[in-house]
DNA sequence: ATAATATCCGGAGGGTAAATCCGGTTCAAA
DNA sequence: TTTGAACCGGATTTACCCTCCGGATATTAT
């Protein structure tokens, strides 16, 4: 309706922005999400202005690079709506947003950003708004099925997942170290009964 | 014995190192424990070669500002050991680390890397070793009386609590949350009988 | 009071990285 | 092939970290 006549896309610009997603992704993980820019850049072979025209913060990138791991985490997502028992539904989305959370070093400081104010500008907002709202929905049949405390919330769980995510990256626990941790959460929410 | 003739110690030492302290107490307060060294030199009188001179890093002078508040804490560990109830005394010492830890922003990033690693160069590590025991002592305690999980660790609840002022301070949690939170905790690591 | 010297000061300077700006270039459409 | 909008890239500015060393200063000895 309102549509100009668009112009076709340039092909250069697509050709950098892969280039530059794909550098980024490599650096994220080798250095985590604090990593030089101006070394994206140059590995994608572009200079730092391309860069910034494309994302112009560090948190668009990042969200663009995590766009394209998401798909693991849906994937992930539909495994886990097969499962029959909410409770155990609950606890392996928590692993799986906990895994996703600690796909780069320090992701989590600014996905607690992003999940905090509703800062429309922040591109990482949306995503974490999803993932509360799929949270919640799990929470919700785990409480129908008298599971989970009537208290707890998806916001809250999503909360907890990425302290621990945190957790992990920050002091690097041993397994057993983290297992302590996720069993205290788990009695945490748990409804007591039974 | 091996004590050479000493020299009384200069006088503007102790007055720059004052200023120091003071100027960065004001910047940890004002822009977390990232200020820049630069403007706490600056605002201290003194030149950024005086400043590295007297901590040679961002976490010596931390950990010096620190512990001009560790007083507080002391007292308040003091106030907490007047408490006959194990159970309670546990509960009101997470919320004095909690507390402590929040003393400015940013600051469980650096306390987690100095409770990790055995860098006996770290000047973080010290405190956070004493405070780990002081929590072991309080776990010990309310073990015995059985208000507490035998699974649980003094370094468990540490973890923990420095995880919840980290949430505290990334996602500026509303009262409410907050008190979920810590209720999800609390119903973790008590003894679930009665 | 004055000289001697160990100690300390402070800023200049090199290095890294963020973010912006603009003259030149490239691509799609006519 | 021409055109011009869109895009590129790097030079630049700014901010910060951290080190180094000539000059200044406080303490001690005379």
């Amino acid at each position: 309706m309102g549509d100009k006549q668009e112009r076709k896309p340039r092909a250069d610009v697509q050709r950098n922005r892969a280039a530059l997603l794909d550098a980024a992704q490599r650096h994220f993980l080798a250095h985590g999400v604090g990593a030089s820019l101006e070394a994206v850049a140059k590995d994608a072979g572009v200079g730092p202005g391309t860069l910034y025209r494309h994302f112009p913060t560090r948190e668009a990138l990042l969200a663009a690079v995590l766009q394209t791991r998401s798909a693991e985490l849906e994937q992930r997502r539909a495994d886990i709506d097969h499962i029959d028992a909410p409770a155990e539904a609950l606890r392996q989305w928590l692993r799986a947003m906990e895994d996703y959370f600690s796909s780069f070093s320090g992701l989590p400081e600014p996905l607690m950003a992003a999940a905090r104010a509703q800062d429309a500008d922040n591109p990482l907002t949306i995503p974490c708004d999803i993932l509360v709202k799929a949270t919640d929905d799990y929470v919700r049949a785990a409480q129908q099925d008298g599971h989970v405390r009537d208290a707890v919330t998806g916001y809250d769980l999503f909360l907890a997942a990425v302290s621990v995510a945190w957790t992990m990256g920050a002091a690097d626990l041993d397994t057993e170290s983290l297992g302590r941790l996720r069993t205290l959460i788990e009695s945490g929410y748990r409804e007591p009964t039974e």
